[in-house]
DNA sequence: CCGCCGTATTGACGCAAATCAATGTTGGCC
DNA sequence: GGCCAACATTGATTTGCGTCAATACGGCGG
């Protein structure tokens, strides 16, 4: 009630945008906002679609878990980005959970709305079949950097795009780690305790130092330069 | 000329299934079939798109490569699949390279044809939307296990997927691999030979008995057991 | 302040897979 | 037939990362 989506500082970044304001106060009516506590979980695999989230406040991220309970961190949804859609759109289970990975406020809606929206309006199943696109291609990505690259170098990956957007094109001297290390490693599929050495090991190089959350990044070229490969010629 | 999607034996496993007639005769004005010998490239990773491919005869494979020149295959795609319609209806380079893995005829739709149905007839952005959506959901698990199972057990899973088509639900006796084993390594993200021993212990234990790219399968229920974990209890 | 719990680090060790280097096998082609 | 180029196998060796186990480092409630 009373929530809108243009009252919403993400209004213009999720894909409900391309709504002309009818059908948008259509899907208003319906929206929840809901609250979630740190490493709890929003969805599982295998639960019906309950309808579209878009991240309001928070972190949320989307995991995949073996029968054995190993898992991968498959990515991040930041504020204003929405997630969920995939099995919505297509009526099928969840292939994925998802969960807060900090204190998060997710704004849901319903199932039966969204999909309403999407009948009408073509461009809404678009945008989402544009950020579905997006999301595959970086799943691409991951899979050939998890094959080809070390630890060490997927890590330093990770750590320029988180670096990334704070700037435009460079690489942050000040990067702020949104996870815990061991979502981190989950990320990019090694153990914590690899982790810990990783992190280690480019401690002692100089190439960043790490202070918690907070890493200082004394060169960011080098930085960038030492992400793309091993380097040794 | 001549060849329409009525004609071709895949026609209903395709997404132009859902067009009316009208809007099928359209498409099939422009199609152009072309045939690839073993290896050679469809697009690469970069290119415009220039249409959506359907798989009349042959295999094709969908790779990613990095700046060393290492690759993982990351599906296959059999007579009657689509190709490529991810760039197309994103208006995006390719962000994968597409090859033939044997001798192999396709029909490529062209983008403007493609673009002006997937504009009039919302259910076939639907079905190309739930298209990408299996093969997103077939990458995470991809993910999943590349990071958590081991070669052996990538393989073997890899094994019975290839022997599942065949007879439903249960594993075939005899499995035909439809590619080469350094294809099958790229697909399970190991060197050849890596793979190489994969397959001699699986032999020496019995599992599979493997004479080029013949597979036969002793115990089909002992190898689908086998393929759900290590299994060590 | 202390004890506790979850997160992070560190060390010792083993193993799975990469790497380097030959050698065997197959199929196409002159 | 014989040659050649892919493809495939095998061996020896190295190494990155997982595993197990212990310890350190907060933050928090009593």
């Amino acid at each position: 009630m009373g929530i809108t989506c243009k009252d919403c500082r993400h209004g213009q970044v999720a894909e409900w945008s391309v709504l002309d304001d009818g059908a948008a106060a259509q899907l208003d009516c319906g929206r929840r906002m809901k609250t979630f506590l740190p490493g709890e979980p929003i969805y599982h695999e295998g639960d019906a679609a309950a309808g579209v989230y878009c991240v309001s406040d928070g972190l949320v991220g989307i995991r995949k878990v073996n029968a054995e309970g190993e898992s991968v961190l498959l990515r991040l949804v930041r504020p204003g980005q929405t997630f969920g859609f995939r099995s919505l759109l297509t009526g099928t289970p969840h292939q994925v959970s998802a969960e807060a990975l900090k204190e998060t406020r997710v704004c849901q809606t319903p199932a039966t709305a969204v999909l309403q929206a999407a009948g009408i309006c073509p461009a809404l199943m678009r945008r989402f079949m544009e950020h579905m696109a997006r999301d595959m291609a970086d799943l691409e990505t991951k899979v050939l950097e998890t094959v080809t690259a070390s630890s060490r170098v997927r890590f330093l990956r990770l750590l320029v795009e988180f670096g990334a957007g704070d700037e435009d094109g460079h690489t942050a001297r000040e990067i702020d780690l949104p996870v815990s290390r061991q979502d981190i490693a989950a990320m990019i599929g090694v153990r914590s305790e690899t982790m810990s050495r990783v992190i280690r090991g480019i401690q002692d190089e100089g190439l960043a130092e790490f202070r918690g959350r907070r890493v200082a990044i004394p060169d960011p070229a080098r930085l960038a330069a030492e992400s793309l490969g091993d380097m040794e010629f």
